[in-house]
DNA sequence: GCCCAGGGCTATG
DNA sequence: CATAGCCATGGG
């Protein structure tokens, strides 16, 4: 197993703070699907251990060309944010898979962690290559086109998103995502928005988790409620209005701010 | 702005 | 153990 020094970096939070979903814990490892790869990996303070990709691949997965340091500096507005950033510091943003991220994100529309979890895993085995690592058994993300049966994706569990998803296999070519890496933030959010299945919560966690927009604040029910409480007083307000509060105080990061917020509020019940 | 979608989760019987 | 009610997001 090769291992490079991080700084700044904290494999489990990054893991677990519920980003993404294809990850397994087994014996002190953890084993993470993203589209055609597979990365074992373990964090020993400020050695990551890996096998199964190449160094750039890490690098490149886990953001460590991000400089956290400069970034939670630029969120830490207050006591709420700041706890936040200490109790998980070292969380980063994944780069994920673009196609990969938004089938995942379709599925996650009124569902919870582990059923998403779940249809991700179905999806793959219904429509992706096995795949071993040691005794990780596993399948590929299907690559874009792939997911075209539609008794076959309803076979997976997905419930009424069914018809979402096997849209959005259409719609959705490796063309599609050249072109919305191109644009900026608001045109790339509309194009992703026009996808049956994808409202402005899921297109912004498309947009934070996978095209480089970290000023991406995607609003679901843990963040509205944490927002609300903290910053106005508890006051019934707009989406538009959280965003556009988070946006200015929180800055072009905001989306990191998002995903400390979001993670600690789960874990912590503020 | 209200209701519905399908299935996992949680509390209760 | 079985069952009912709850959850969370987008579409109509």
């Amino acid at each position: 197993m090769r291992s490079i020094k991080v700084g700044d970096f904290d494999l489990k939070s990054t893991v677990e703070c519920g980003q993404f979903f294809r990850w397994n814990l087994i014996e002190g490892h953890y084993y993470i699907n993203s589209r055609d790869s597979i990365i074992k990996c373990r964090q020993e303070k400020d050695e990551l251990f890996f096998e199964g990709v190449s160094e750039v691949f890490v690098r490149r997965f886990f953001r460590l060309d991000d400089d956290l340091k400069t970034i939670t500096r630029s969120i830490n507005k207050d006591k709420l944010i700041g706890e936040a950033i200490r109790e998980y510091y070292g969380l980063r943003l994944l780069r994920q898979d673009p196609w990969e991220c938004l089938i995942s994100y379709i599925c996650s529309a009124a569902a919870n962690i582990p059923k998403i979890k779940m249809n991700v895993d179905k999806l793959s085995e219904h429509f992706g290559r096995p795949v071993s690592c040691d005794c990780y058994d596993s399948h590929h993300f299907p690559h874009p086109g792939r997911i075209d049966d539609l008794k076959k994706i309803s076979a997976c569990k997905v419930g009424f998103r069914a018809g979402y998803i096997h849209n959005a296999n259409k719609v959705a070519t490796e063309n599609f995502f050249i072109k919305l890496k191109s644009l900026p933030y608001a045109e790339a959010k509309k194009e992703l928005i026009k996808l049956e299945g994808v409202g402005e919560k899921i297109a912004d966690c498309i947009l934070l988790f996978s095209l480089e927009h970290m000023d991406a604040f995607p609003i679901d029910t843990w963040i509205r409620k944490v927002m609300i409480k903290h910053y106005f007083k508890g006051r019934k307000i707009s989406d538009a209005k959280i965003r556009d509060f988070a946006a200015s105080y929180f800055g072009k990061y905001a989306g990191y701010a998002q995903q400390y917020l979001y993670y600690y509020s789960r874990l912590n019940n503020v």
